[in-house]
RNA sequence: GGCGUUGUAGCCAAGUGGUAAGGCAAGGCUCUGCAAAAGCCUCAUCCGGCGGUUCGAAUCCGCCCAACGCCUCCA
C-alpha cells in the first residue's frame, strides 16, 4: 500500500489508482528559454524516483512531462512585460523557436545525465495550439471566460473552488493585488487564457479572437487531458507552481467540464545560502556548470535523494563532498559483490540473509510512505555494512547473489544511482583494462622484490592520472577517480 | 497585510506519544610493507525558547523567538 501526500487535502492519503495496474502521471516541465539549474534537476529526480517506485510496485506508468515553448509575458499587469523566449531570441539573435529547441535539448541532456528516465510523452505547448483554443472556446461557452479586445480571460469568480489547492482565499488575494491592473479585465484576479499579440510579438497564431498566443496555464490543462484523459491519477510539479499555475489548471479543466487529477504532488524548493534558488533571483547554478565544476551528476542525484522531496534542501559544498564519499561506498560494495561472487563458497550466510530481509522490508516501507528516500537510504547503508562484513568472510554465495540483486533493484533500479554518464566505448574499456593489468603486474614485481619506493612511485603516478590502486588479500585492483 | 512551512549533533537529514535512523566530517583501534578499501569503537541525557496536557513528548496544545516560502514570472 502506497501513501502519498496530496496537496489537495494537505495530508497523506492511501494511493488508490484509477485502474488496477495503470497510472497516469503529469509533471509540469520548464519554460525553455535558458539553461536548466539545480532546482530543475531536483524536481526531475524527485518525480523520477516516484515514477520508478510505482513501476517497481507493478504499475505501468504513462509519464507525461511537457516543455513550455511559448514565450509568456513576465507580468500580466505590466505593459513593458516581456516575452522571455522572445527576449532571449533577440539577445542571442535567433528565432524564438531556435531558442526553445536549443534549451529544450540542453534540458533533456542535463536531466538524462542525472539518470532521469525519459517521459512517455513530451508534449510541447506550440504543438497543441488547437487543443488550447478548443478548450478556451468551451470555457467561453460555459460562462467561465470572456473575450476583451482579442484576449480571453478566465473569470475566477465563476469558479468557487479557485484557491482550494493552495489554501488561498480569493478575497485575501485581492488585497495583495496591485492596483495598476489592466482595465480590460473584469476582475484583477482573472487570468489570461489567450492573449492578443502586439505587432512586435513574434510567436503568434490565428484564433477565433484574432492573432495571438495562448496563456501560460492553458497548455498543461489541455495536454494533460489529451494524453491522460479525464480523472487521471497524479499531477506533479514544483511547489512554486502550486499557485497560481496549478490552481488555474484545475479551474480551466473543471470549468471546461472535465474531471482532472486526483492527486497533486509538489516537490519543494532548493535553497542556496538559505535562499530559494530561482531564475528570478539569479542565484542559480546551472546543471552544466555543476557537472563541470563540482561533481559528476550521480553525486548530485544522491545529494537530492538524501532529503525528502517535500523538504527544502540546501545544496552546499559540504553536502556534495559527503555525497561523493557515500556514492563511492555504494558503488564499491556492488563492484566487490560482482568480483567476489564467482569465487565465493556456495551456500547461505544466515546473518546476511537476515540483514537482507530487514533491508527489503524497511526500504519498501520507507518508499511506500510518501517516497521517503532518506529513510530508504538508511536501510541501504545498514545493509551495506553487513554485506561488507560478509564479503570479508567470503562465504554464502547465494546470499551474496541476493545482496547484489538488492543493489541492482533498489539502488540502481529505484533510486537510479548506478547510472553512468561516461559511456566509454567497449573497445576503450577493454584496452584500458589490458593496460592496467600490465601496470599492476609490473608493480607486483617491484613489490615482490620489496622495492617499495618504485612500487609506491608507480602508484602515485597512476593516482595523479585519476587511477587508484588498492592492494587486497585477493590481489591488486584499480578504479577511476577518487 | 493575508496564507503557509521549517527550526534535531561540526555539516546534511529521518523520526512525529514510549524513551534519538542514516550519510559526511572528526578521534581511536584492527587488517596492511605502506597507502587505500573494509570492519570495530567513540561522537545529541537530548531534539529553537518558555509553559501546559500525559504514567510518559523531539513528537499533542499554547505563547514567544528565528528563518524561509507563496500571495507576480519561476522546478
Amino acid at each position: 500500500m502506497i501513501t502519498v501526500f496530496n496537496s489537495l487535502s494537505r495530508s497523506k492519503e492511501t494511493f488508490v489508482p484509477s485502474s488496477k495496474n495503470h497510472i497516469g502521471m503529469y509533471l509540469c516541465g520548464p519554460t525553455v528559454y535558458s539553461e536548466a539549474h539545480l532546482g530543475h534537476g531536483r524536481t526531475g529526480v524527485s518525480f523520477d524516483v516516484i515514477r520508478r517506485w510505482f513501476e517497481y510496485r507493478g504499475f505501468n506508468v504513462r509519464f507525461v512531462s511537457n516543455v513550455t515553448d511559448v514565450g509568456h509575458i513576465t507580468t500580466e499587469t505590466d505593459d513593458d512585460g516581456v516575452d522571455r523566449i522572445g527576449q532571449r531570441a533577440k539577445l542571442e539573435q535567433l528565432e524564438p523557436m531556435e531558442i526553445a529547441d536549443k534549451y529544450m535539448w540542453s534540458y533533456f541532456q542535463d536531466l538524462a545525465a542525472l539518470g532521469v528516465k525519459k517521459p512517455s510523452i513530451t508534449p510541447r505547448a506550440t504543438g497543441h495550439i488547437l487543443e488550447q483554443i478548443e478548450m478556451v472556446q468551451r470555457l467561453i461557452a460555459n460562462g467561465h471566460a470572456y473575450e476583451r479586445d482579442g484576449s480571453v480571460y478566465f473569470r475566477v469568480r465563476s469558479f468557487p473552488k479557485y484557491g482550494h489547492l493552495s489554501g488561498k482565499k480569493i478575497d485575501d488575494l485581492e488585497h495583495g493585488t496591485r492596483e495598476d491592473v489592466r482595465e480590460d479585465k473584469e476582475d484583477p484576479l482573472d487570468f489570461a487564457l489567450w492573449k492578443f499579440a502586439e505587432p512586435e510579438h513574434i510567436m503568434r497564431w490565428n484564433s477565433p479572437w484574432g492573432e495571438g498566443f495562448p496563456g501560460w496555464h492553458i497548455e498543461c490543462s489541455a495536454m494533460a487531458l489529451k494524453y491522460l484523459g479525464e480523472n487521471f491519477d497524479i499531477h506533479a510539479g514544483g511547489l512554486d507552481l502550486q499557485f497560481p499555475h496549478h490552481e488555474a489548471e484545475i479551474a480551466q479543466a473543471e470549468g471546461a467540464g472535465y474531471a482532472f487529477a486526483k492527486y497533486w504532488l509538489h516537490g519543494n524548493m532548493l535553497t542556496i545560502g538559505g535562499e530559494k534558488m530561482s531564475k528570478s533571483k539569479g542565484n542559480f547554478i546551472t546543471l552544466a556548470d555543476f557537472y563541470q565544476q563540482k561533481a559528476e551528476p550521480m553525486v548530485l542525484r544522491l545529494a537530492y535523494i538524501q532529503s525528502h522531496y517535500r523538504s527544502i534542501a540546501e545544496i552546499g559544498d559540504e553536502i556534495i563532498e559527503g555525497a561523493k564519499t557515500a556514492l563511492s561506498r555504494l558503488r564499491e560494495v556492488k563492484r566487490e559483490l560482482e568480483r567476489r561472487i564467482p569465487e565465493a563458497s556456495s551456500g547461505e550466510n544466515p546473518s546476511l540473509e537476515k540483514a537482507l530481509e530487514k533491508a527489503v522490508t524497511e526500504f519498501e516501507a520507507a518508499l511506500d510512505d510518501d517516497f521517503n528516500t532518506p529513510k530508504g537510504l538508511a536501510a541501504v547503508f545498514d545493509l551495506t555494512r553487513e554485506v561488507n562484513t560478509a564479503l570479508t568472510a567470503g562465504t554464502g554465495r547465494s546470499s551474496l547473489e541476493k545482496a547484489l540483486n538488492f543493489y541492482n533493484t533498489f539502488v540502481g533500479g529505484v533510486l537510479g544511482l548506478y547510472h553512468s554518464a561516461q559511456s566509454t566505448a567497449t573497445d576503450d574499456a577493454q584496452l584500458l583494462e589490458g593496460l592496467m593489468q600490465i601496470a599492476i603486474e609490473a608493480r607486483g614485481v617491484y613489490r615482490q622484490n620489496r622495492d617499495f619506493s618504485r612500487s609506491d612511485g608507480l602508484r602515485e603516478r597512476l593516482k595523479s592520472l585519476g587511477v587508484t590502486l588498492e592492494d587486497t588479500a585477493s590481489g591488486t585492483r584499480w578504479k577511476l577517480e577518487g
